[in-house]
RNA sequence: GGCCCGUUCGUCUAAGGGCUAGGACACCACCCUUUCACGGUGGUGAUACGGGUUCGAAUCCCGUACGGGCUACCA
Protein backbone atom coordinates (compact mmCIF):
# COMPACT_ATOMS: atom_id res chain seq x y z
CA UNK A 1 0.00 0.00 0.00
CA UNK A 2 1.68 3.08 -0.76
CA UNK A 3 -0.37 5.78 0.89
CA UNK A 4 -1.01 5.77 4.33
CA UNK A 5 -4.07 3.96 4.90
CA UNK A 6 -6.62 6.16 6.55
CA UNK A 7 -10.64 4.51 6.98
CA UNK A 8 -13.78 6.12 8.05
CA UNK A 9 -16.92 5.13 9.61
CA UNK A 10 -19.38 7.76 8.90
CA UNK A 11 -22.72 6.85 10.57
CA UNK A 12 -25.57 9.16 11.10
CA UNK A 13 -26.77 10.46 14.08
CA UNK A 14 -30.79 9.51 13.58
CA UNK A 15 -30.44 6.15 16.14
CA UNK A 16 -29.13 3.18 17.73
CA UNK A 17 -25.93 1.54 16.02
CA UNK A 18 -27.26 -2.08 15.05
CA UNK A 19 -25.01 -5.16 14.79
CA UNK A 20 -24.28 -4.50 10.94
CA UNK A 21 -23.45 -0.99 12.23
CA UNK A 22 -20.67 -2.47 14.32
CA UNK A 23 -19.23 -5.06 12.01
CA UNK A 24 -18.63 -1.75 9.66
CA UNK A 25 -16.67 -0.56 12.15
CA UNK A 26 -14.78 -3.39 13.09
CA UNK A 27 -13.99 -4.43 9.66
CA UNK A 28 -12.43 -0.52 9.05
CA UNK A 29 -10.62 -0.95 12.56
CA UNK A 30 -8.95 -4.06 11.58
CA UNK A 31 -7.88 -3.17 8.63
CA UNK A 32 -6.88 0.19 9.51
CA UNK A 33 -4.42 -1.56 12.53
CA UNK A 34 -3.85 -4.22 10.33
CA UNK A 35 -1.86 -1.81 8.10
CA UNK A 36 -0.57 0.64 10.40
CA UNK A 37 -3.58 3.27 9.63
CA UNK A 38 -5.68 6.04 11.30
CA UNK A 39 -9.37 4.90 12.06
CA UNK A 40 -11.61 7.98 11.40
CA UNK A 41 -15.64 8.68 12.55
CA UNK A 42 -17.27 11.04 10.77
CA UNK A 43 -20.49 12.15 11.82
CA UNK A 44 -23.11 12.25 9.11
CA UNK A 45 -25.46 14.81 10.01
CA UNK A 46 -26.48 16.79 7.21
CA UNK A 47 -29.93 15.70 7.60
CA UNK A 48 -31.10 17.99 10.23
CA UNK A 49 -34.66 16.93 10.20
CA UNK A 50 -33.82 13.46 11.04
CA UNK A 51 -31.11 14.57 14.06
CA UNK A 52 -31.47 12.56 17.16
CA UNK A 53 -30.34 14.25 20.55
CA UNK A 54 -27.76 12.65 22.41
CA UNK A 55 -27.37 9.61 19.28
CA UNK A 56 -24.19 10.56 18.54
CA UNK A 57 -23.05 10.10 22.13
CA UNK A 58 -24.43 6.99 22.59
CA UNK A 59 -22.63 5.87 19.31
CA UNK A 60 -18.91 6.58 20.91
CA UNK A 61 -20.68 4.72 23.87
CA UNK A 62 -20.85 1.64 21.77
CA UNK A 63 -17.30 1.99 19.98
CA UNK A 64 -15.75 2.58 23.71
CA UNK A 65 -17.82 -0.38 24.85
CA UNK A 66 -16.10 -2.69 21.98
CA UNK A 67 -12.88 -0.86 22.84
CA UNK A 68 -12.66 0.15 19.09
CA UNK A 69 -11.24 3.56 19.75
CA UNK A 70 -11.36 6.04 16.62
CA UNK A 71 -7.82 8.17 16.22
CA UNK A 72 -9.73 11.16 15.02
CA UNK A 73 -13.16 12.02 15.79
CA UNK A 74 -15.08 14.81 17.21
CA UNK A 75 -14.64 13.38 20.32
CA UNK A 76 -11.12 12.38 19.83
CA UNK A 77 -9.79 15.40 17.73
CA UNK A 78 -7.44 15.26 14.41
CA UNK A 79 -5.75 17.25 12.32
CA UNK A 80 -8.53 16.81 9.40
CA UNK A 81 -11.78 18.35 11.15
CA UNK A 82 -14.65 19.01 11.90
CA UNK A 83 -15.63 15.92 12.16
CA UNK A 84 -19.14 16.54 12.17
CA UNK A 85 -20.79 17.40 8.67
CA UNK A 86 -22.99 20.31 9.56
CA UNK A 87 -19.57 22.38 10.52
CA UNK A 88 -18.16 22.29 7.87
CA UNK A 89 -21.42 23.16 5.35
CA UNK A 90 -19.78 26.68 3.99
CA UNK A 91 -17.55 23.87 2.23
CA UNK A 92 -19.41 21.63 0.02
CA UNK A 93 -21.15 24.64 -2.16
CA UNK A 94 -18.09 25.34 -3.96
CA UNK A 95 -17.86 21.92 -5.34
CA UNK A 96 -20.76 21.99 -6.55
CA UNK A 97 -20.33 25.29 -8.41
CA UNK A 98 -17.31 24.13 -9.65
CA UNK A 99 -19.56 20.86 -11.17
CA UNK A 100 -21.94 23.34 -12.79
CA UNK A 101 -19.31 25.34 -14.24
CA UNK A 102 -17.60 22.34 -15.86
CA UNK A 103 -21.26 21.16 -17.18
CA UNK A 104 -21.38 18.52 -14.78
CA UNK A 105 -24.22 19.51 -12.87
CA UNK A 106 -26.91 22.26 -12.88
CA UNK A 107 -29.40 23.73 -11.15
CA UNK A 108 -33.08 22.73 -10.48
CA UNK A 109 -35.77 24.73 -8.96
CA UNK A 110 -39.05 22.26 -8.98
CA UNK A 111 -40.70 22.18 -6.02
CA UNK A 112 -41.75 19.15 -3.80
CA UNK A 113 -45.13 19.29 -5.30
CA UNK A 114 -43.81 19.24 -8.88
CA UNK A 115 -41.43 16.54 -8.30
CA UNK A 116 -44.48 14.84 -6.39
CA UNK A 117 -46.31 15.47 -9.65
CA UNK A 118 -43.56 14.76 -12.20
CA UNK A 119 -43.69 11.53 -10.50
CA UNK A 120 -47.57 10.74 -10.66
CA UNK A 121 -47.25 11.50 -14.27
CA UNK A 122 -45.02 9.36 -15.79
CA UNK A 123 -45.57 6.33 -13.03
CA UNK A 124 -46.72 3.34 -15.09
CA UNK A 125 -46.81 -0.27 -14.80
CA UNK A 126 -43.50 -0.60 -16.51
CA UNK A 127 -42.30 2.27 -14.83
CA UNK A 128 -43.30 2.37 -10.98
CA UNK A 129 -40.45 4.57 -9.67
CA UNK A 130 -39.81 7.51 -12.61
CA UNK A 131 -36.77 9.01 -12.52
CA UNK A 132 -35.47 12.63 -12.30
CA UNK A 133 -32.81 11.87 -15.64
CA UNK A 134 -31.36 12.30 -18.78
CA UNK A 135 -35.28 11.16 -20.00
CA UNK A 136 -36.88 13.84 -17.58
CA UNK A 137 -34.70 16.30 -17.15
CA UNK A 138 -35.27 18.20 -19.99
CA UNK A 139 -39.27 18.64 -19.13
CA UNK A 140 -38.17 20.29 -15.79
CA UNK A 141 -37.52 23.92 -14.07
CA UNK A 142 -33.86 23.42 -14.00
CA UNK A 143 -30.82 25.50 -15.57
CA UNK A 144 -30.83 23.38 -18.50
CA UNK A 145 -34.24 24.40 -19.47
CA UNK A 146 -34.27 27.75 -18.61
CA UNK A 147 -32.99 30.63 -20.48
CA UNK A 148 -29.40 31.99 -18.59
CA UNK A 149 -31.28 35.27 -17.54
CA UNK A 150 -33.69 33.52 -15.78
CA UNK A 151 -31.74 31.26 -14.23
CA UNK A 152 -29.90 34.21 -13.13
CA UNK A 153 -32.91 35.96 -11.89
CA UNK A 154 -34.31 32.89 -9.48
CA UNK A 155 -30.84 32.58 -8.28
CA UNK A 156 -30.24 35.88 -7.23
CA UNK A 157 -34.18 36.49 -5.89
CA UNK A 158 -32.95 33.29 -3.70
CA UNK A 159 -35.17 30.84 -4.96
CA UNK A 160 -34.90 28.07 -3.02
CA UNK A 161 -33.12 25.57 -5.71
CA UNK A 162 -31.04 22.50 -5.21
CA UNK A 163 -27.73 21.11 -7.08
CA UNK A 164 -28.17 17.93 -8.77
CA UNK A 165 -25.51 15.92 -10.79
CA UNK A 166 -25.92 15.36 -14.63
CA UNK A 167 -25.47 11.78 -15.57
CA UNK A 168 -24.94 11.18 -19.10
CA UNK A 169 -27.08 9.64 -21.33
CA UNK A 170 -24.61 7.38 -22.30
CA UNK A 171 -21.79 5.18 -21.57
CA UNK A 172 -20.60 2.76 -18.57
CA UNK A 173 -18.98 3.34 -15.70
CA UNK A 174 -17.96 0.99 -12.94
CA UNK A 175 -14.76 0.30 -10.43
CA UNK A 176 -12.83 -2.38 -8.91
CA UNK A 177 -14.44 -3.44 -6.14
CA UNK A 178 -12.03 -5.13 -2.81
CA UNK A 179 -14.57 -7.70 -2.19
CA UNK A 180 -16.79 -8.52 -5.39
CA UNK A 181 -14.03 -7.14 -8.38
CA UNK A 182 -15.43 -5.24 -11.51
CA UNK A 183 -18.29 -3.53 -10.92
CA UNK A 184 -19.62 -1.47 -13.77
CA UNK A 185 -23.34 0.42 -14.54
CA UNK A 186 -24.86 1.93 -17.41
CA UNK A 187 -24.94 5.47 -16.35
CA UNK A 188 -28.14 6.32 -18.52
CA UNK A 189 -29.62 3.96 -16.14
CA UNK A 190 -28.57 6.02 -13.12
CA UNK A 191 -30.79 9.61 -12.00
CA UNK A 192 -28.97 12.77 -11.65
CA UNK A 193 -28.99 12.71 -7.79
CA UNK A 194 -29.40 16.06 -5.56
CA UNK A 195 -25.93 17.18 -4.30
CA UNK A 196 -26.92 20.84 -2.62
CA UNK A 197 -29.87 20.51 -0.84
CA UNK A 198 -32.12 23.68 -0.88
CA UNK A 199 -31.40 24.10 2.92
CA UNK A 200 -27.47 24.58 1.52
CA UNK A 201 -26.56 21.37 3.15
CA UNK A 202 -24.98 18.37 1.22
CA UNK A 203 -26.70 15.00 0.48
CA UNK A 204 -24.88 12.13 1.14
CA UNK A 205 -23.44 11.58 -2.58
CA UNK A 206 -21.16 14.70 -2.12
CA UNK A 207 -20.76 15.09 1.22
CA UNK A 208 -18.72 11.65 1.15
CA UNK A 209 -16.73 12.18 -1.84
CA UNK A 210 -16.15 15.76 -0.50
CA UNK A 211 -15.13 14.71 3.24
CA UNK A 212 -13.43 11.37 1.91
CA UNK A 213 -11.24 13.92 -0.35
CA UNK A 214 -10.64 16.57 2.55
CA UNK A 215 -9.58 13.55 4.76
CA UNK A 216 -7.15 11.69 2.66
CA UNK A 217 -9.14 8.65 2.87
CA UNK A 218 -7.31 5.66 1.56
CA UNK A 219 -9.80 2.75 1.31
CA UNK A 220 -13.62 3.62 1.97
CA UNK A 221 -15.78 0.80 3.42
CA UNK A 222 -19.44 0.43 3.68
CA UNK A 223 -22.36 -1.35 3.14
CA UNK A 224 -23.55 -3.08 0.52
CA UNK A 225 -26.69 -1.20 0.40
CA UNK A 226 -24.70 1.55 -1.29
CA UNK A 227 -23.73 -0.15 -4.37
CA UNK A 228 -26.51 1.34 -6.47
CA UNK A 229 -25.17 4.70 -5.77
CA UNK A 230 -21.71 4.14 -6.17
CA UNK A 231 -21.59 5.39 -10.27
CA UNK A 232 -22.72 8.61 -8.52
CA UNK A 233 -20.21 8.70 -6.44
CA UNK A 234 -17.14 7.59 -8.74
CA UNK A 235 -18.73 10.07 -11.01
CA UNK A 236 -18.12 12.87 -8.47
CA UNK A 237 -14.40 11.60 -7.90
CA UNK A 238 -13.59 11.43 -11.74
CA UNK A 239 -15.30 15.51 -11.79
CA UNK A 240 -13.86 16.08 -8.74
CA UNK A 241 -10.40 14.98 -7.59
CA UNK A 242 -9.41 12.62 -10.57
CA UNK A 243 -10.10 9.00 -10.57
CA UNK A 244 -6.59 8.57 -9.30
CA UNK A 245 -7.13 10.03 -6.07
CA UNK A 246 -10.43 8.07 -4.97
CA UNK A 247 -10.06 5.46 -2.55
CA UNK A 248 -10.73 1.64 -2.85
CA UNK A 249 -13.72 0.77 -2.25
CA UNK A 250 -14.94 -2.19 -0.30
CA UNK A 251 -18.93 -2.77 -0.08
CA UNK A 252 -19.51 -4.91 2.76
CA UNK A 253 -22.44 -7.67 2.46
CA UNK A 254 -25.28 -6.96 4.49
CA UNK A 255 -26.30 -9.07 7.99
CA UNK A 256 -29.55 -10.08 7.52
CA UNK A 257 -32.03 -11.27 9.73
CA UNK A 258 -34.93 -13.74 9.01
CA UNK A 259 -36.73 -11.61 7.03
CA UNK A 260 -33.92 -9.90 4.97
CA UNK A 261 -32.24 -6.63 6.11
CA UNK A 262 -31.77 -6.21 10.06
CA UNK A 263 -34.18 -3.94 10.90
CA UNK A 264 -34.67 -2.73 14.89
CA UNK A 265 -38.04 -4.39 15.19
CA UNK A 266 -36.32 -7.75 14.40
CA UNK A 267 -35.32 -7.40 17.94
CA UNK A 268 -38.47 -7.44 19.76
CA UNK A 269 -39.91 -10.23 17.00
CA UNK A 270 -37.24 -12.92 17.07
CA UNK A 271 -36.02 -12.73 20.59
CA UNK A 272 -32.83 -11.60 20.09
CA UNK A 273 -31.17 -7.48 20.50
CA UNK A 274 -30.10 -6.22 16.87
CA UNK A 275 -28.33 -3.08 18.79
CA UNK A 276 -24.81 -3.05 20.42
CA UNK A 277 -26.30 -0.82 23.80
CA UNK A 278 -29.97 -0.33 24.99
CA UNK A 279 -31.12 2.46 23.06
CA UNK A 280 -33.99 4.66 23.75
CA UNK A 281 -35.54 7.27 21.42
CA UNK A 282 -36.10 10.79 22.93
CA UNK A 283 -38.89 11.35 21.15
CA UNK A 284 -40.85 8.25 20.78
CA UNK A 285 -39.47 6.72 24.05
CA UNK A 286 -39.13 3.22 22.10
CA UNK A 287 -36.66 1.46 23.84
CA UNK A 288 -34.58 -1.06 21.30
CA UNK A 289 -32.43 -3.56 23.62
CA UNK A 290 -28.65 -4.05 22.94
CA UNK A 291 -26.63 -6.89 23.24
CA UNK A 292 -24.50 -5.34 26.26
CA UNK A 293 -27.84 -5.70 28.47
CA UNK A 294 -28.80 -8.79 27.16
CA UNK A 295 -25.71 -10.14 28.59
CA UNK A 296 -22.96 -10.55 26.00
CA UNK A 297 -19.21 -9.60 26.88
CA UNK A 298 -17.18 -6.89 24.55
CA UNK A 299 -14.85 -9.49 23.04
CA UNK A 300 -17.57 -11.98 22.33
CA UNK A 301 -19.69 -9.68 20.64
CA UNK A 302 -16.32 -8.66 18.36
CA UNK A 303 -15.73 -12.05 17.99
CA UNK A 304 -18.83 -13.40 16.24
CA UNK A 305 -19.67 -10.05 14.57
CA UNK A 306 -15.98 -10.60 12.91
CA UNK A 307 -17.14 -14.06 11.87
CA UNK A 308 -20.05 -12.87 10.60
CA UNK A 309 -18.84 -13.10 6.88
CA UNK A 310 -15.25 -13.34 6.85
CA UNK A 311 -12.71 -15.94 8.31
CA UNK A 312 -9.20 -16.34 8.25
CA UNK A 313 -9.15 -20.09 6.26
CA UNK A 314 -9.09 -22.15 8.94
CA UNK A 315 -10.76 -23.49 11.39
CA UNK A 316 -10.02 -21.46 14.32
CA UNK A 317 -13.05 -19.46 15.51
CA UNK A 318 -12.32 -17.62 19.10
CA UNK A 319 -10.16 -14.42 17.74
CA UNK A 320 -9.37 -12.09 20.61
CA UNK A 321 -9.31 -8.44 18.87
CA UNK A 322 -5.80 -8.68 18.48
CA UNK A 323 -5.94 -12.03 17.03
CA UNK A 324 -8.27 -10.57 14.57
CA UNK A 325 -6.12 -7.47 13.77
CA UNK A 326 -3.47 -9.63 13.08
CA UNK A 327 -5.24 -12.27 10.94
CA UNK A 328 -7.54 -10.00 9.24
CA UNK A 329 -7.59 -9.21 5.38
CA UNK A 330 -10.51 -7.87 3.21
CA UNK A 331 -9.77 -10.42 0.73
CA UNK A 332 -11.68 -13.37 2.64
CA UNK A 333 -14.58 -11.24 3.24
CA UNK A 334 -17.49 -12.70 1.64
CA UNK A 335 -19.36 -11.16 -1.03
CA UNK A 336 -22.88 -12.55 0.35
CA UNK A 337 -25.24 -12.04 3.28
CA UNK A 338 -24.79 -14.10 6.26
CA UNK A 339 -28.15 -14.61 7.91
CA UNK A 340 -27.63 -13.39 11.88
CA UNK A 341 -27.87 -16.92 14.23
CA UNK A 342 -28.64 -15.98 17.74
CA UNK A 343 -28.00 -19.50 18.79
CA UNK A 344 -23.93 -19.41 17.50
CA UNK A 345 -24.15 -16.07 19.20
CA UNK A 346 -24.58 -17.38 22.31
CA UNK A 347 -22.11 -20.18 21.83
CA UNK A 348 -19.83 -17.57 21.37
CA UNK A 349 -20.34 -15.53 24.88
CA UNK A 350 -20.62 -19.15 26.42
CA UNK A 351 -16.82 -19.65 25.04
CA UNK A 352 -15.79 -16.13 26.24
CA UNK A 353 -17.29 -16.30 29.30
CA UNK A 354 -15.12 -19.54 29.82
CA UNK A 355 -11.94 -17.67 28.99
CA UNK A 356 -12.25 -14.31 31.06
CA UNK A 357 -10.09 -14.76 34.12
CA UNK A 358 -12.17 -15.19 37.02
CA UNK A 359 -11.81 -11.94 38.65
CA UNK A 360 -12.89 -9.82 35.85
CA UNK A 361 -15.65 -12.46 35.16
CA UNK A 362 -16.62 -11.21 38.72
CA UNK A 363 -16.54 -7.93 38.39
CA UNK A 364 -18.91 -8.45 35.10
CA UNK A 365 -21.18 -10.49 36.53
CA UNK A 366 -21.70 -8.61 39.66
CA UNK A 367 -22.17 -5.00 37.74
CA UNK A 368 -24.61 -6.95 35.86
CA UNK A 369 -27.36 -7.42 38.59
CA UNK A 370 -26.93 -5.20 41.32
CA UNK A 371 -30.20 -5.99 42.36
CA UNK A 372 -29.39 -8.98 44.87
CA UNK A 373 -29.05 -7.33 48.00
CA UNK A 374 -27.09 -9.47 49.98
CA UNK A 375 -23.92 -9.14 47.29
CA UNK A 376 -23.28 -6.53 48.48
CA UNK A 377 -22.11 -7.54 51.69
CA UNK A 378 -20.35 -10.83 50.14
CA UNK A 379 -16.83 -10.68 50.11
CA UNK A 380 -15.11 -10.84 46.64
CA UNK A 381 -13.65 -14.08 47.04
CA UNK A 382 -16.14 -15.70 48.34
CA UNK A 383 -18.51 -14.16 45.43
CA UNK A 384 -15.25 -15.22 42.74
CA UNK A 385 -15.93 -18.69 43.95
CA UNK A 386 -19.41 -19.19 42.60
CA UNK A 387 -18.80 -17.46 39.19
CA UNK A 388 -16.16 -20.40 38.77
CA UNK A 389 -18.37 -22.63 39.96
CA UNK A 390 -21.21 -22.40 37.56
CA UNK A 391 -19.92 -20.22 34.63
CA UNK A 392 -20.16 -23.68 32.93
CA UNK A 393 -23.95 -23.13 32.76
CA UNK A 394 -24.25 -19.92 31.90
CA UNK A 395 -24.39 -18.72 28.14
CA UNK A 396 -25.00 -14.97 28.92
CA UNK A 397 -24.14 -13.07 31.63
CA UNK A 398 -27.52 -12.47 32.98
CA UNK A 399 -27.89 -16.73 33.51
CA UNK A 400 -25.64 -16.04 36.32
CA UNK A 401 -28.72 -14.93 38.31
CA UNK A 402 -30.66 -17.85 37.74
CA UNK A 403 -27.84 -19.74 38.74
CA UNK A 404 -26.63 -18.38 41.86
CA UNK A 405 -29.44 -16.39 43.55
CA UNK A 406 -29.99 -19.54 46.08
CA UNK A 407 -26.72 -18.80 47.32
CA UNK A 408 -27.99 -15.23 48.40
CA UNK A 409 -31.95 -16.76 49.50
CA UNK A 410 -33.94 -19.29 50.04
CA UNK A 411 -35.04 -20.66 47.08
CA UNK A 412 -38.30 -19.28 45.67
CA UNK A 413 -39.60 -22.62 43.94
CA UNK A 414 -38.93 -25.90 45.49
CA UNK A 415 -39.45 -28.77 43.66
CA UNK A 416 -40.87 -31.01 46.17
CA UNK A 417 -42.69 -33.00 43.28
CA UNK A 418 -39.09 -34.67 42.62
CA UNK A 419 -38.37 -36.03 46.00
CA UNK A 420 -41.56 -36.68 47.85
CA UNK A 421 -43.17 -39.76 46.14
CA UNK A 422 -40.08 -41.60 47.49
CA UNK A 423 -40.31 -40.17 50.80
CA UNK A 424 -39.81 -42.09 53.88
CA UNK A 425 -39.63 -42.07 57.66
CA UNK A 426 -35.68 -43.42 57.00
CA UNK A 427 -35.04 -40.23 54.93
CA UNK A 428 -36.49 -38.06 57.27
CA UNK A 429 -34.28 -39.92 60.09
CA UNK A 430 -31.37 -39.67 58.03
CA UNK A 431 -31.52 -36.13 57.61
CA UNK A 432 -32.60 -35.27 60.93
CA UNK A 433 -29.35 -37.10 62.21
CA UNK A 434 -27.32 -35.04 59.26
CA UNK A 435 -28.24 -31.80 61.01
CA UNK A 436 -27.10 -32.68 64.08
CA UNK A 437 -23.46 -34.30 62.96
CA UNK A 438 -23.25 -31.20 60.79
CA UNK A 439 -24.02 -29.01 63.49
CA UNK A 440 -21.10 -30.64 65.41
CA UNK A 441 -18.97 -30.03 62.80
CA UNK A 442 -15.73 -27.72 63.14
CA UNK A 443 -13.88 -28.34 59.87
CA UNK A 444 -16.75 -26.47 57.29
CA UNK A 445 -15.20 -27.96 54.23
CA UNK A 446 -17.02 -29.70 50.86
CA UNK A 447 -14.83 -33.00 51.16
CA UNK A 448 -15.43 -33.55 54.82
CA UNK A 449 -19.44 -33.11 54.30
CA UNK A 450 -19.29 -35.47 51.84
CA UNK A 451 -17.75 -38.12 53.71
CA UNK A 452 -19.97 -37.55 56.70
CA UNK A 453 -23.00 -37.28 54.60
CA UNK A 454 -21.63 -40.78 52.95
CA UNK A 455 -20.57 -42.25 56.39
CA UNK A 456 -24.07 -42.01 57.60
CA UNK A 457 -25.64 -43.16 54.78
CA UNK A 458 -24.10 -46.60 54.76
CA UNK A 459 -24.47 -46.43 58.60
CA UNK A 460 -28.25 -46.15 57.73
CA UNK A 461 -27.66 -48.51 54.69
CA UNK A 462 -29.35 -46.40 52.49
CA UNK A 463 -28.07 -45.53 48.86
CA UNK A 464 -26.14 -42.05 48.94
CA UNK A 465 -27.86 -42.27 45.39
CA UNK A 466 -31.38 -42.12 47.43
CA UNK A 467 -30.04 -39.12 49.24
CA UNK A 468 -28.38 -36.35 47.11
CA UNK A 469 -30.68 -35.89 44.94
CA UNK A 470 -32.93 -34.80 48.55
CA UNK A 471 -29.82 -32.86 50.00
CA UNK A 472 -29.83 -30.74 46.15
CA UNK A 473 -33.51 -29.56 46.62
CA UNK A 474 -32.92 -28.71 49.79
CA UNK A 475 -30.02 -26.63 49.05
CA UNK A 476 -30.97 -25.36 45.70
CA UNK A 477 -34.50 -25.89 45.22
CA UNK A 478 -34.06 -27.75 41.66
CA UNK A 479 -31.85 -29.99 39.83
CA UNK A 480 -29.17 -28.38 38.52
CA UNK A 481 -26.28 -26.44 39.67
CA UNK A 482 -22.60 -27.37 40.55
CA UNK A 483 -22.23 -30.39 43.24
CA UNK A 484 -23.71 -30.37 46.15
CA UNK A 485 -21.65 -30.18 48.65
CA UNK A 486 -19.42 -27.74 47.23
CA UNK A 487 -22.75 -25.60 47.44
CA UNK A 488 -22.62 -26.25 51.10
CA UNK A 489 -19.48 -25.28 51.79
CA UNK A 490 -20.29 -22.15 50.34
CA UNK A 491 -23.64 -21.54 51.83
CA UNK A 492 -22.09 -22.24 55.52
CA UNK A 493 -23.02 -24.30 58.52
CA UNK A 494 -25.95 -22.26 59.34
CA UNK A 495 -27.55 -21.82 55.90
CA UNK A 496 -27.34 -25.22 55.35
CA UNK A 497 -28.78 -26.74 58.89
CA UNK A 498 -31.68 -24.50 57.82
CA UNK A 499 -32.08 -25.42 54.76
CA UNK A 500 -32.02 -29.30 55.49
CA UNK A 501 -34.04 -28.77 58.50
CA UNK A 502 -36.64 -26.48 57.08
CA UNK A 503 -37.55 -28.98 54.19
CA UNK A 504 -37.58 -32.14 56.45
CA UNK A 505 -39.78 -31.52 58.69
CA UNK A 506 -41.87 -30.25 55.90
CA UNK A 507 -41.84 -33.47 53.94
CA UNK A 508 -42.43 -35.61 57.29
CA UNK A 509 -45.34 -34.08 58.20
CA UNK A 510 -47.42 -34.80 55.18
C1' G B 1 -41.15 -2.57 -13.13
C1' G B 2 -35.79 -0.94 -13.72
C1' C B 3 -30.72 -1.28 -11.95
C1' C B 4 -27.17 -3.83 -8.94
C1' C B 5 -25.38 -7.81 -5.76
C1' G B 6 -25.66 -12.72 -4.32
C1' U B 7 -26.70 -18.56 -4.13
C1' U B 8 -22.29 -25.20 -0.42
C1' C B 9 -25.87 -28.96 5.50
C1' G B 10 -31.62 -25.41 9.17
C1' U B 11 -27.54 -21.33 10.33
C1' C B 12 -22.18 -19.43 9.91
C1' U B 13 -18.64 -21.34 6.72
C1' A B 14 -13.92 -24.53 4.31
C1' A B 15 -12.55 -26.58 -0.33
C1' G B 16 -10.49 -20.86 -5.47
C1' G B 17 -10.46 -27.83 -11.93
C1' G B 18 -8.69 -33.62 -9.29
C1' C B 19 -9.85 -37.60 -2.73
C1' U B 20 -15.96 -40.79 0.79
C1' A B 21 -17.51 -32.08 -0.14
C1' G B 22 -14.27 -30.56 5.86
C1' G B 23 -15.39 -27.68 10.47
C1' A B 24 -18.58 -24.86 13.93
C1' C B 25 -23.65 -23.71 16.06
C1' A B 26 -28.24 -26.17 16.64
C1' C B 27 -30.49 -31.15 16.85
C1' C B 28 -30.27 -36.65 18.07
C1' A B 29 -27.73 -40.97 20.45
C1' C B 30 -24.07 -42.90 23.62
C1' C B 31 -20.03 -42.12 27.33
C1' C B 32 -18.59 -39.21 31.64
C1' U B 33 -21.31 -37.13 35.79
C1' U B 34 -25.32 -40.10 42.45
C1' U B 35 -28.45 -33.17 39.62
C1' C B 36 -27.84 -29.58 35.62
C1' A B 37 -24.02 -28.26 32.74
C1' C B 38 -18.83 -28.74 30.81
C1' G B 39 -16.21 -32.41 28.24
C1' G B 40 -15.69 -36.85 24.94
C1' U B 41 -17.42 -40.20 20.89
C1' G B 42 -20.74 -40.96 16.99
C1' G B 43 -25.01 -39.59 13.90
C1' U B 44 -28.84 -36.90 10.76
C1' G B 45 -27.89 -33.00 7.22
C1' A B 46 -25.56 -29.17 1.59
C1' U B 47 -22.94 -27.79 -3.68
C1' A B 48 -30.72 -24.23 -6.43
C1' C B 49 -31.84 -25.98 -11.64
C1' G B 50 -30.50 -26.52 -16.94
C1' G B 51 -26.92 -26.14 -20.50
C1' G B 52 -21.95 -25.67 -21.99
C1' U B 53 -15.96 -25.70 -21.50
C1' U B 54 -12.82 -29.93 -19.75
C1' C B 55 -10.05 -36.39 -19.28
C1' G B 56 -12.23 -34.24 -14.88
C1' A B 57 -16.62 -28.78 -12.34
C1' A B 58 -19.00 -26.88 -5.80
C1' U B 59 -15.03 -24.32 -8.38
C1' C B 60 -14.83 -21.35 -15.21
C1' C B 61 -18.91 -19.45 -18.96
C1' C B 62 -24.21 -18.79 -20.36
C1' G B 63 -29.35 -19.12 -19.19
C1' U B 64 -33.36 -19.95 -15.61
C1' A B 65 -35.12 -19.90 -10.76
C1' C B 66 -34.78 -18.07 -6.04
C1' G B 67 -32.96 -14.54 -2.29
C1' G B 68 -31.34 -9.63 -1.08
C1' G B 69 -30.39 -4.39 -1.80
C1' C B 70 -31.43 0.30 -4.18
C1' U B 71 -34.96 3.12 -6.82
C1' A B 72 -36.10 10.75 -1.45
C1' C B 73 -33.92 17.82 -1.34
C1' C B 74 -32.60 9.94 4.15
C1' A B 75 -28.21 8.12 5.24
Amino acid sequence: MSKKVRVRFAPSPTGGLHLGGVRTVLYNYLFAKKHGGDFIVRIEDTDQSRYVPGAEEYIFDCLRWCGLEPDESVQHGGDFGPYRQSERKPLYRDYAEKLIAQGDAYYAFDTPAELEAMREQYKSDQNPAPQYDHTLRLRMRNSLTLSPEEVDRLLSAGTPHVIRILMPGTGMIGFTDMIRGEVSFDMSTVDDKVLLKADGMPTYHLAVVVDDHLMQISHAFRGEEWLPSAPVHVRLWEKLFGRAAMPEWAHLPLILGPNGKLSKRDGAKYGFPVFAMNWTDPKTGENVEGFRERGFLPEAFINLLALLGWNDGTEKELFSLEELVQAFSMERVHSSGAKFDYEKAKWFNHEWLLREPVQRLAFSVRSQFESLSSLSSLNSLKWEKIVALVRDRCHLLTDFVEQTRYFFEYPQEVDRAAIEPKWNAEKTSFFHELVTRYGSETEWQAAKLEELFKSLASERSIKPGELMLPLRIMLVGGKFGPGVFDIADILGKEETIQRIGLLTAQLSNN
